[in-house]
RNA sequence: CGAGGCGUAGCGCAGUUGGUAGCGCGCAUGGUUCGGGACCAUGAGGCCGCGAGUUCGAGUCUCGCCGCUUCGACCA
């Protein structure tokens, strides 16, 4: 930017540069900052806030469907890692070594986990014996390193921050049932939680997770058209089970490998909350994850010190109601707390002056629409309080049909190309070919995202590359 | 790992043909203000990325290094 700026929490132009726009809104409002190592980057408290609230939801969630948090060391053997051979090969690049202690060299190198499945199958086969030990239901809170070379802020950084959970089963399909079922979580959190409207489904054989049968994944449109991914869940079969011997004794007397699955999500959700929702304005925060869902700014409170007093009793009235709110006294002017609070996108401002004590009501605006309403003080907390499922709605609603105009059916590659420069997701038929993916991610820079909900009539189209027989509907698309 | 760009106050930048550093914002104090980024006054804040070299003298010129960044490549 210019060094004209006049303003120092200006962000840049999010039609001009949604790059610069997103880094922008990233660090000021606050959300995060960039740590000393590259690729790094700092939680800082506004931002963290939000993952604790994304936590809470989620754990709950994961608890009511039986779910179980333990906590599993980060230093992994480096030879836990070679034990599954897919696993190896898709972490091997990007994952970070001890070898040292002090100037003494490890008889054995240590891995920064990338992922646990590893060091969780190795406990797993202690602790299962037998068919009464089955499911087995873990998840972990916990930070995971993978060393990336392009990194931004929430989106891809060497170090984040997820949970993983890990289930054990007797059967295949109970297996398989459970990364279904965590993909049907994940998207009620999406959509409820976020108002992150998402595409879900399996992953392709190129895209799925390395040691994994099926990948399920949730994918979400950012305003640039492009994918994210926000979710995955994955099949496992008895893939790490026969790596790291985990075995029970059935009913039948018979040792059999058990089936798995994991599951994560990750502080990425927050990027996907900021590229969806977010505006010219900056950040805009669905309701149940907005550290504030209320800020009060008083008017002209230094000439009137009523105002001072009345924003105080309508603040605590919100609190009562059970908002998250926050009073604003500084000594600065309101058009600056307005973009303040704007930018760091708490859903509703409550303005109050003196005009507004006169009509014995506040000035209520909302972030989505920055449309202001008077309310009449007596009710404001309830009403404000009940605004809020509201604006996660609307939120839900905008994105949605964001996302809905932007998924375009393509049937040949000019078709996809076009799509693609559009800033839309392709609907197309594949023949199921990974030389096909590889082409198009050649030639446009896409990928294949997950498969369409609806396969009845997959056989009857061509393959949007090759113009073969198609075996898949699929989504593809730029992606983060 | 390939190509470009940039390192000067917290942030954004200026710094002429070499002469020992400035602007805006922010910050601190006091006062006036307050319905969409207010203003006045005073003040604090610098190993000019690091290291050599040229020179009487280097932010400025030369060489080396380090860091950041953009675009590629890579990337559950």
């Amino acid at each position: 930017m210019a060094n004209s700026d006049r303003f120092v929490n200006q962000i840049a132009d999010i039609d001009a540069d949604y790059t610069k726009w997103y880094t922008d809104v990233c660090l000021k409002s606050e959300l995060c900052d960039y740590g000393p190592v590259k690729g790094t980057m700092v939680f800082r408290p506004y931002g963290y806030a939000i993952w604790e609230r994304i936590q809470q939801e989620a754990d709950k969630r994961f608890k009511a469907y039986g779910v179980k948090n333990a906590y599993f060391p980060m230093l992994i053997p480096q030879s836990f890692l070679m034990r599954e051979a897919e696993h190896v090969e898709g972490f091997a690049p990007e994952v970070a070594t001890v070898t040292h202690v002090g100037e003494t060299e490890l008889a054995e190198k240590l891995v920064l986990r990338p992922t646990s499945e590893t060091v969780i199958g190795n406990m797993y086969s202690k602790w299962i014996g037998s068919y009464r030990d089955l499911p087995l239901k873990l998840n972990q809170w916990a930070n995971v390193v993978r060393w990336e070379k392009t990194t931004r802020p929430f989106l891809r950084t060497s170090e984040f921050l997820w949970q993983e959970g890990h289930t054990v089963f007797a059967t295949p399909e109970e297996a398989n049932a459970d990364a279904l079922e965590m993909m049907g979580v994940y998207k009620d959190i999406a959509n409820n939680v976020l108002a992150l409207p998402v595409l879900t489904g399996r992953k392709s054989e190129k895209e799925k997770f390395a040691g994994a049968v099926a990948t399920y994944g949730m994918e979400a449109m950012m305003k640039d058209g492009k994918s994210l991914q926000a979710g995955t869940t994955h099949y496992l079969g008895d893939n790490f089970a026969r790596a790291f011997d985990i075995k029970f004794l059935d009913k039948d007397g018979a040792h059999k490998y058990a089936y798995q699955a994991s599951w994560g999500i990750s502080t990425r959700l927050i990027g996907a909350v900021i590229m969806a929702h977010g505006d010219a304005r900056g950040l805009c925060l669905p309701p149940p994850v907005a550290p504030v869902q209320a800020v009060v700014v008083p008017i002209g409170a230094g000439k009137n010190p009523q105002v001072g007093e009345k924003a105080r009793e309508i603040a605590q009235k919100l609190e009562t109601a059970g908002l998250r709110v926050e009073l604003d006294e500084r000594d600065l002017s309101p058009g600056f707390k307005f973009n303040h609070w704007e930018l760091r996108g708490v859903p509703v401002r409550v303005e109050l002056g003196a005009r507004d004590i006169e009509a014995g009501a506040v000035t209520v605006c909302r972030r989505t629409d920055g449309q202001k309403t008077q309310i009449a003080i007596d009710d404001c907390a309830q009403k404000i309080a009940g605004m809020m499922d509201e604006i996660t709605a609307d939120m839900y609603g905008k994105a949605e049909a964001f996302t809905r105009a932007h998924v375009v059916a393509t049937s040949s590659l000019g078709d996809m190309e076009k799509a693609l420069d559009g800033g839309n997701f392709c609907d197309a038929y594949w023949c199921g070919d990974r030389g096909c993916e590889d082409k198009i991610k050649q030639l446009y820079a896409a990928t294949s995202r997950v498969y369409h909900a609806d396969q009845s009539d997959a056989h009857e189209h061509k393959c949007v590359c090759c113009g073969k027989k198609a075996k898949h509907r699929i989504y593809f698309a730029r992606a983060y």
